[in-house]
DNA sequence: TGTTAATACGAACGATCGTGCTAATTTGTC
DNA sequence: GACAAATTAGCACGATCGTTCGTATTAACA
């Protein structure tokens, strides 16, 4: 569905709560009633948006970066696929799950469940690669995996919220240089926006 | 005015568009529109709640860090009393401008841009405070001023973040673990919550 | 072709939102 | 104690929210 799409991406902007059915029906070209027939409940709706995020993210950076085979470069691919994705503005409100962050508490506990569980995954995808990295002897660092995972995720993330809240462009580059930091390269190049 | 620190304190768990007159006057025991009257508009108690947390923000970490005179205490400080500020649930929802950062684009321009110029300030501080460190010879590092007033946000910030949303509890350890990282000391201990 | 199931529609519901009135109440001043 | 000024309450407006209902259109199958 095309219009699950469209309501993910003002979910960015809005929120989960923030986004109504009356607004995303005559964005879809369609009746409310007649959307709304469709998830039977805004609970509903928020769980489709969710699990549209998470096969979007999935798409644009998890994939991607699990093609390489050796663990360090998939950390390397999570970053920079996240900061790419984030930089070609996919969504007005860049990652969704940042975007919601801050209307947890507000949410429907089964919808916050869900956006709970993907981020516990998303994180210990995170720590993992990175104690394969250590483990392969690609990754030379003091730090434990879980250490790791947490700053890259604070470095991605944080850029994320800055670049769409602020419009500061500078923020992808000062995460990616935190990046290379942690991972031990400086020289390493992110990936050009035309990609 | 005790009303603000309680629309202040709901603001960080609904946002500043969830958050809604007629709920705030019910909890100050208070009819709507008496509220109401009050500010004018929602903009105004918008841009009200704002400089209590502006003023709740200096009393809680900048003024008690900035009493240090040396440049690298300072840094510590406002790392130290930030996190210790979320430790202690001070809101709810925690920092009240990370709180609304997902909301940015929905707000009134005037709102919007009191916030921005507000967090542009308190990043300024921190990479000020990390230059004058460096030329006091306080802190011996190879990363720029801003680099690392970035890294030291991204980390507290993320923390805050995760310690609201998703009542995790060891992200405070985590980010002080980066923040020690930067600074250069890791025997520096976090502040006690019972302080 | 007639019947049934699915799909989308318009209208309306009760609730709540921000906001504008006016009357009542409280407060401070002479 | 009388009066002016400020504060609060009560009520209603228009708009929008999620949701329900009954109906018209469409697709599939007998």
């Amino acid at each position: 569905m095309a219009i699950l799409t469209e309501a993910t991406s003002l979910a960015t902007v809005y929120g989960l709560e923030g986004l109504s059915i009356g607004r995303l029906a005559e964005l879809a070209g369609m009746s409310k009633s007649g959307l709304f027939a469709h998830f039977g409940s805004k609970e509903n709706l928020q769980m489709a948006i969710v699990a549209t995020a998470r096969k979007c993210s999935y798409v644009e950076f998890t994939r991607p970066a699990m093609k390489a085979e050796a663990p360090l470069e998939r950390l390397w691919g999570l970053c920079d696929y996240f900061l790419n994705f984030v930089e070609r503005r996919v969504f007005p409100g860049g990652c969704f799950f940042s975007a919601v962050v801050g209307e947890m508490h507000a949410l429907p506990e089964r919808v916050r469940e869900r956006i709970e569980r993907h981020q516990r995954g998303y994180l210990q995808l995170l720590a993992r690669c990175a104690e394969e990295a250590i483990q392969a002897g690609e990754l030379k660092t003091s730090l434990e995996p879980d250490q790791i995972g947490f700053e890259l995720h604070a470095l991605i993330i944080i850029a994320n919220l800055r670049y769409v809240a602020h419009g500061d462009t500078t923020v992808l580059d000062r995460a990616w240089a935190g990046v290379q930091r942690l991972l031990g390269d400086s020289n390493r190049a992110r990936r050009a926006l035309s990609d």
